[in-house]
DNA sequence: CTGTAAAGC
DNA sequence: GCTTTACAG
């Protein structure tokens, strides 16, 4: 108990320099990682910072229905993060550059309290996106996954870029401008288990269904080399397949 | 902070 | 039409 309170205080007197400290997760599992790579956690997320590509290779985080109501008030400006050690990426990377900082966790998942909104203008959270990309088919899909949480109570989400090498790159710190973006989505609870994915170019979308671009878990776990659901385990059926009338239905 | 703009509801 | 996603000056 005692030790919750000086958590409590110090990330209180930190809160203006730093994410609190604090953190609000149930039972959130991230992918599985090299041990070499630090996962880096704010309070409503979890990361890998690619100091290559200077962006998250992924980011974890569970959705809660009752998460997406709320009037947190978008900022206007992105910031550093401070947790990572060897630097993000900054403004001056995306000026002029013809890419939108793409949140890669929706700010309109965010809406819930001001940290959240917060951590989610960090660069750690930021990709290069083909503006007609980030504000059409990718929003779509942000939009459908706010629905998934708000019918299904509780949500987990593994989003990001897939870091392939040799991709094109912008401003000084020479951010990688990923070619697909992706986004795998667990639900599991007492009676219900169901996994889907996307995966996207990183392009102005066809007026298509989004539907067009799901897939199995594994599937995408094949194409961008990571294990998003390890809790899972290695013979799950959960993630061999995927019911897109079941996700259709709860949109 | 103001103006502009595309996408999609 | 209005909202959300943004960028430029």
């Amino acid at each position: 108990m005692k030790h919750a309170l000086i958590s409590l205080l110090i990330c209180w007197l930190f809160f203006t320099a730093h994410s609190c400290s604090v953190k609000h997760y149930g039972a959130l599992q991230w992918p599985q990682v090299d041990k070499q790579e630090e996962v880096l956690c704010h309070s409503y997320y979890c990361f890998i910072y690619d100091t290559n590509h200077m962006q998250s290779r992924w980011l974890a985080y569970e959705l809660a229905g009752e998460m997406t109501t709320g009037d947190a008030r978008r900022s206007s400006r992105f910031f550093e993060d401070s947790l990572v050690l060897r630097g993000t990426a900054n403004d001056d990377d995306y000026r002029g550059s013809g890419y939108d900082r793409g949140h890669l966790v929706p700010a309109g998942d965010m809406v819930f309290n001001d940290t959240a909104m917060r951590e989610s203008f960090f660069y750690s959270n930021v990709s290069p996106q083909v503006p007609a990309f980030n504000r059409g088919i990718w929003k779509r899909l942000e939009e459908n996954v706010r629905n998934y949480a708000q019918n299904l109570g509780m949500i987990y989400v593994v989003t990001g870029p897939v870091l392939d090498d040799d991709l094109p790159v912008i401003g000084g710190s020479n951010v990688s401008v990923p070619a697909y973006f992706y986004k795998a989505i667990l639900v599991q609870n007492d009676s219900l288990n169901e996994a889907i994915a996307f995966l996207m170019p990183n392009e102005r979308g066809e007026h298509r269904s989004l539907y067009r671009y799901s897939m199995t878990v594994s599937e995408l776990e094949r194409a961008t080399g990571l294990n998003f659901f390890p809790q899972l385990g290695r013979r799950s059926t959960i993630e061999a397949t995927v019911d897109t009338l079941f996700w259709q239905m709860y949109e």
